[in-house]
DNA sequence: TCAAAAGTGTTCGTCCTACACCCATGA
DNA sequence: TCATGGGTGTAGGACGAACACTTTTGA
């Protein structure tokens, strides 16, 4: 046998018509507080996280890039995929109109709209102060949400949040990534902040500073912090080659 | 305002016709190797992973599950998501005819073939005795390959099988997954192999056993290993109950 | 009786924890 | 001068790496 006998194209491309999008969670830490990006399609409904459809010449990961780009004016920061959602019934284009009955929302008959929507997860770490939240193309408006006061949302996006998170805490094992979420120069008390938030449990801090010591990766600058009412605390900045050289010597992350 | 003015339905849904499917990593060892089950579709093509669509009412858990269903007949074995593949060139139905010319393999003209292919990666692993691999629904057969001599493979499914190698083994640090690759009953040189061989590194006999018996996940039975010419190791046996406890009191599985 | 592999114990070093102590700063 | 917070030192304990020793088995 040389072809395969099994094979049906009419059996093999199943034709449910279906999107793929991307939802990503963009996370920040502000008043001592883990923050979420939520944004307002229309104020009279519940809140979404941002997202956006992966386009025809795009990737998963562009669209995730460019969505965060026009919600937030942010390129080349820290983004990461983690999971797809794709629950048969877990969106439907036709439901803003369901809920509000606006002519404008209702879904024209003379496109397809695809009866299936999967959403790519992803999370990004962006620093507070260099956000001027928009509501990019499709929503009204966004804002930064605490997440321990996260509303219910529209669709499953508070599944996607809940998983954004436990996502985050895990990949905190792997890579420090908290430096993310704090300006380029930084103290070690704020970086030890940014851990204490996003573990939701506090830490030694004699303890972490040494530990991040230890792991080599940050350098630690001349200057020190101004304007605080005690003693100046340094300041440091993640080193990439270094961070680079030590992966390269195997280390790790634990807490 | 109370109607989102930037919204237009034309704009926002985007037509790019677009099937997703799943194609599952499936691990197992055997002779001391960690091996991978590649399908082949065609005698005379590369081969590639066990794959295929998600269907009208399934998540992609669901496809995933059916796909391992359809290729090793188990059901309710480990398997997890890690990755989705989504390059817009990544994969073509053509592919296959373009190559052979064979007729029964040509796109037929009067179905909508979509343009692009997701793929949702998944990896599982099973205990190779208890597969008798099949090409399931698609293809003509399947086998296992050692992960080192896997040969070029269709489409982007070389890199699938390198992340998800990756996924694994950074999966191994929060959860003792391990055992799923051996029979209900094993003992700890046993275990200690996979572990060697999935991390591909040696591991210190009498250090590895402690750890183990210290996470308290492992059930120690009266019985011990028959038929070896020595003396004759504990059997254990995975204890869910014991695992749900630990992970409450909070353990890591680091090594 | 012996080789091989399994189980257990011991030592040593490293790292973590907790706490103490001193330093620098603005009020 | 004092309260506050940052940097560093240290004693004690937990744990991992390496290795030694004993036990059990089939050949």
């Amino acid at each position: 046998m040389t072809t395969n006998q099994k094979f049906n194209f009419r059996n093999y491309v199943k034709n449910t018509s279906l999107t793929v999008g991307v939802n990503p969670v963009i996370f920040s830490v502000s008043e001592d507080k883990l923050k979420v990006l939520l944004a307002t399609f229309d104020p009279r409904l519940k809140k979404s996280l941002p997202g956006g459809a992966i386009l025809k010449n795009e990737n998963a990961d562009d669209a995730a890039n460019r969505v965060l780009q026009e919600t937030t004016g942010l390129e080349s920061i820290f983004l990461k995929q983690f999971h797809v959602f794709s629950e048969p019934d877990r969106f439907s284009y036709a439901t803003v109109y369901n809920e509000l009955h606006e002519e404008s929302y209702k879904p024209p008959e003379d496109i397809d709209i695809p009866d299936r929507v999967f959403t790519i997860g992803y999370f990004a770490l962006v620093n507070f102060d260099t956000v001027h939240p928009t509501g990019g193309i499709i929503n009204v408006m966004s804002e930064w949400v605490d997440i321990d006061t996260i509303p219910e949302l529209m669709y499953d996006h508070n599944l996607i949040i809940d998983e954004a998170l436990s996502s985050l805490r895990k990949e905190l094992f792997f890579e420090p990534i908290g430096y993310n979420l704090l300006p380029e120069k930084f103290t070690m008390p704020e970086l030890q902040r940014i851990y204490e938030i996003i573990l939701d449990k506090p830490l030694t801090r004699s303890n972490f500073q040494r530990k991040m010591l230890n792991w080599g990766i940050y350098e630690r600058l001349g200057e020190r912090k101004e304007g605080v009412s005690h003693k100046r605390p340094f300041l440091y900045r993640f080193d990439k080659e270094r961070y680079d050289k030590a992966i390269k010597t195997g280390i790790n992350f634990c807490l």
